[in-house]
DNA sequence: GCCAACGTTGGC
DNA sequence: GCCAACGTTGGC
C-alpha cells in the first residue's frame, strides 16, 4: 500500500495597499480573488507555486505605517485574472484574449487579523529577518515566498501561536 | 510629494 | 540583443 505525503503547506506574503483592499475588506468578504498582479515573477509563483491551504501574510503597501497586518489562505489555486479582459478595469490588459490568458491569480480566504500591525521597521530591525524578501531595498515583488523560519517567527513577535495562524 | 529602484517597452 | 526611455512601486 502507497501512502504519499501530502506536500507541506508553504508560506507566502502578499501585499496590498489598504486604500484598495485592507485585512478588514477581506475579513467582511471572507475570500477574495487576488486580481491586477501585472508582474510576471509574481503570476509565475501564484502559478506554479501557490496550493491551497499554503498560508499568506497580508502586506499593507503603500501606507504609513506599512507592515503584516494579518493572514489569509490560499483557497482557489491558479485561474485566469478575470480583470484583464474587462474594458472597465485599469487591470484590463488588451493584448490578453481568454483563449490565451496572460495574467492569473490566486483566491485568498481570511483566516485572522495579527494582533497589532507587525511594521516594516519592525522586520528590518530583526536580523534574523534580513533575507525576507519585503526589507530588501527596493523590493516591489508583490507576491513572495516566506521562509517556514521567518514565518514563525513573525508569529512569535505577536504572541501569535503557529497552530493558530 | 519626492524620488530611488525596478520592470517593461521599443528603437536600433 | 542592447539599452535608453518610460511608467510604476512604495518607502520615506
Amino acid at each position: 500500500m502507497t501512502q504519499s505525503t501530502p506536500p507541506a503547506r508553504r508560506h507566502w506574503l502578499m501585499k496590498t495597499e489598504p486604500t484598495a483592499f485592507s485585512i478588514d475588506d477581506l475579513a467582511r468578504a471572507q475570500r477574495s480573488t487576488w486580481d491586477g498582479v501585472r508582474n510576471y515573477q509574481a503570476r509565475n509563483l501564484m502559478r506554479d507555486a501557490m496550493r491551497a491551504g499554503d498560508r499568506v501574510f497580508i502586506y499593507h503597501s503603500n501606507t504609513d505605517p506599512a507592515g503584516i497586518a494579518g493572514i489569509g489562505e490560499v483557497v482557489a489555486e491558479a485561474h485566469a485574472d478575470p480583470s484583464q479582459f474587462d474594458k472597465m478595469s485599469p487591470y484590463f490588459d488588451p493584448k490578453s484574449t481568454p483563449g490565451a490568458p496572460r495574467w492569473q491569480c490566486v483566491d485568498v480566504g481570511y483566516v485572522r487579523h495579527l494582533p497589532r500591525l507587525v511594521t516594516l521597521a519592525e522586520l528590518k530591525a530583526e536580523p534574523r529577518l534580513c533575507d525576507m524578501v519585503v526589507v530588501q531595498r527596493g523590493s516591489r515583488l508583490s507576491v513572495q515566498p516566506v521562509t517556514p523560519e521567518a514565518w514563525r517567527l513573525v508569529l512569535a513577535m505577536v504572541g501569535v501561536g503557529v497552530e493558530d495562524a
